[in-house]
RNA sequence: GCGCCCGUAGCUCAGCUGGAUAGAGCAACGGACUUCUAAUCCGUAGGUCACAGGUUCGACUCCUGUCGGGCGCACCA
């Protein structure tokens, strides 16, 4: 519909700019939807963005479009109106606007997917934690963030990979090693201290009594305590990533790749190159960024706008994270994606900045660069919060909360805000199976359309698309429109890595809907209206699955 | 001290990248079930868009500053 008025408005300002022998008024359209009915259903601004170039007032400006509109106005419209300082407001016709149904029947399952990316290879990294415990609340709202992004990416035509990086080298798997090991060693009498920052939840010593009752005591007498604590810390890091992987699977999360730091960027697995670490390094080192300064290799992050320098290597010889996460991420561009998503928590926001740089540093495009920094969620029971410390212990696991409210409700909740706003996840409302949570509200009308349909073949009516000029209610001409949206709201939350544009679309449709619901009624004596409007509460039908499905919801046929 | 994010109705939050009289849900109050699901709908009330300047035809939106909240600023990851 709006492409309808693009054209049109288009091809008046082109023909005035002939008329008026001016070359360069060619200007890029924007079609607006009025947030009021007595606006009309389109509304355009160009009058006053070319009023300058042509020399007149806005309004006689627009009244100069108007006169340009090519004759096929009189089928799209029943008025055309200049308003307020400028504006042209459009009146669409109903019937021209009721045809356009006829796209989303025919696309079903497909309609809302577009071609903005044209194939374009995306990488989509999340979640990425450590395999040394559980996943907590603070990774949910990552996994369903990015979980949904590399959906509606993919839906948008970007050719979209997930990768969960999996940070399997590095100290804090040294300490999950020694921390299994010591438990290990406590079922055999041998009581000892963990370390400060060791791993003390229970899953630990659960981890170290399997691998006695697979090895018996072979880890004490058979092997130097380095083999054991290295055997401990593999053993427990496959332990626990399938415990990542089922919590994941559980809120329909899924990842295309799990990519391993240690396998992939820290050992030399093809030949003489040397691992991706020395790769990157010699690679820095050539384009003379790197420095040597107290022992230990800096990178010169100032000379690429950053406001310090960072350390690489140390002086112990041994990479940072920083230097992994530089030859990570250009390991996905020699992968060939030509652009990355990264998902992060925003108390990782300082980390974007360098990185940032080390890839300019290379002659790398930032703006194939994307991050989207994830703002905490606060946990709220009865109105107060639940406190999350780890280091008391007392930290609530995803496991904990999907159990207690459902996947549905999981996903839907914390992808109703925009990520960079902090974010109350009540757990009261979340139980609730009423009109307060907006997701039952969504799937209701989805359910709700199951039962008309069911009420249409007892009574024997068919849906058709014949007679589709009957639908004229406002409420049904709303509808409608509403649902004409759909892709272009997809595409504008591909195009600002936005989720929650699609939630907040899917809760106006189901308000949407279920006022029509209470005001026309669907199967009735007039077969030929029945059978139109059964035709219209399919297209939403498919509209609010497409939907649910983008943000990894169910749409239950009955509720 | 420096940097990033946030500040919109009593509460939780949208606001289409600068458009017309500021939007929704919850909470409050009043209505609608012999009807395809009342997990719904209709109505009422609720605002100095933190504050002060600036940019222009036009600012919640962009710029500067101030105040408040969150988070970063390691030879940790």
């Amino acid at each position: 519909m709006k492409d309808d008025i693009q054209k049109v408005v288009s091809q008046a300002v082109e023909s005035i700019g002939k008329n008026l022998d001016l070359q360069d008024l060619s200007v890029n359209v924007e079609v607006g939807m009025p947030k009021k009915k007595e606006f009309g259903d389109f509304s355009v601004n160009t009058a006053m963005v070319i009023a300058n170039k042509i020399g007149k007032k806005p309004r006689e400006v627009a009244e100069l479009i108007i006169e340009n509109l090519p004759k096929e106005k009189d089928d799209l419209f029943n008025k055309i109106e200049i308003a307020g300082a400028g504006f042209i407001n459009f009146y669409v016709k109903e019937e021209a606007i009721v045809n356009k149904l006829a796209e989303i029947e025919s696309k079903g399952a497909d309609y809302g997917r577009g071609n903005m990316g044209q194939g374009e290879k995306v990488l989509v990294e999340f979640v990425s934690a450590n395999p040394t415990g559980f996943l907590h609340m603070g990774h949910s709202r990552n996994a369903v963030v990015g979980d949904t992004l590399g959906r509606i990416l993919d839906a948008s035509g970007y050719d979209t990979v997930k990768e969960f990086y999996i940070n399997d080298a590095g100290r804090q798997m040294n300490l999950l090693g020694e921390s299994i090991f010591i438990r290990y060693k406590e079922l055999f009498g041998d009581k000892q201290e963990l370390p400060e920052d060791g791993y003390k939840g229970e899953y630990v010593a659960d981890i170290a009594s399997q691998i006695k009752s697979e090895k018996g005591d072979s880890l004490l007498k058979d092997y130097s305590k380095e083999e054991s604590t290295e055997y401990c810390k593999e053993y427990g890091k496959g332990i626990l990533l399938e415990e990542i992987k089922k919590d994941l699977a559980d809120i329909n999360v899924h990842f295309d790749e799990w990519y391993s730091e240690k396998y992939n960027i820290h050992s030399s697995n093809n030949g003489s190159d040397g691992s991706k670490l020395d790769q990157i390094k010699e690679l820095l080192n050539s384009k003379g960024v790197l420095e040597e300064r107290e022992g230990a290799l800096w990178f010169k992050a100032t000379e690429f706008g950053d406001t310090q320098d960072w350390v690489l290597i140390k002086s112990d010889g041994s990479p940072t994270y920083f230097l992994a996460d530089i030859a990570y991420h250009f390991d996905k561009y020699e992968r060939g994606f030509e652009s990355v998503v990264n998902v992060w928590g925003s108390d990782h926001h300082g980390h974007v900045s360098r990185l940032k740089a080390a890839l300019r540093s290379l002659g790398l495009d930032e703006s194939r660069f994307n991050v989207v920094l994830i703002q905490f969620v606060r946990l709220m029971r009865e109105g107060k919060e639940v406190a999350m410390s780890k280091r008391a212990g007392s930290y609530v696991t995803m496991r904990d909360v999907v159990e207690e409210v459902g996947s549905d409700v999981m996903r839907f909740f914390l992808l109703m805000r925009s990520s960079e706003s902090h974010l109350d996840f009540d757990l009261d409302l979340a139980k609730k199976e009423s009109s307060e949570n907006p997701v039952y509200y969504i799937q209701y009308a989805y359910a709700r359309i199951g039962s008309i349909f069911r009420k249409a073949q007892e009574e024997g009516v068919v849906q058709s698309n014949e007679n589709l000029a009957l639908l004229r209610a406002p409420e049904e001409i709303d509808l409608v429109k509403k649902l004409l949206l759909f892709p272009e709201v997809v595409e504008d939350s591909a195009k600002s890595l936005a989720p929650h544009k699609v939630a907040y679309y899917l809760q106006e449709l189901a308000a949407q809907f279920h006022v029509y619901y209470n005001k026309c009624r669907v199967v009735d004596d007039d077969k030929q209206m029945s059978a139109a409007r059964l035709y219209l509460i399919q297209c939403a039908q498919t509209v609010l699955g497409n939907g649910l499905n983008l943000l990894g919801v169910s749409a239950p046929e009955r509720m």
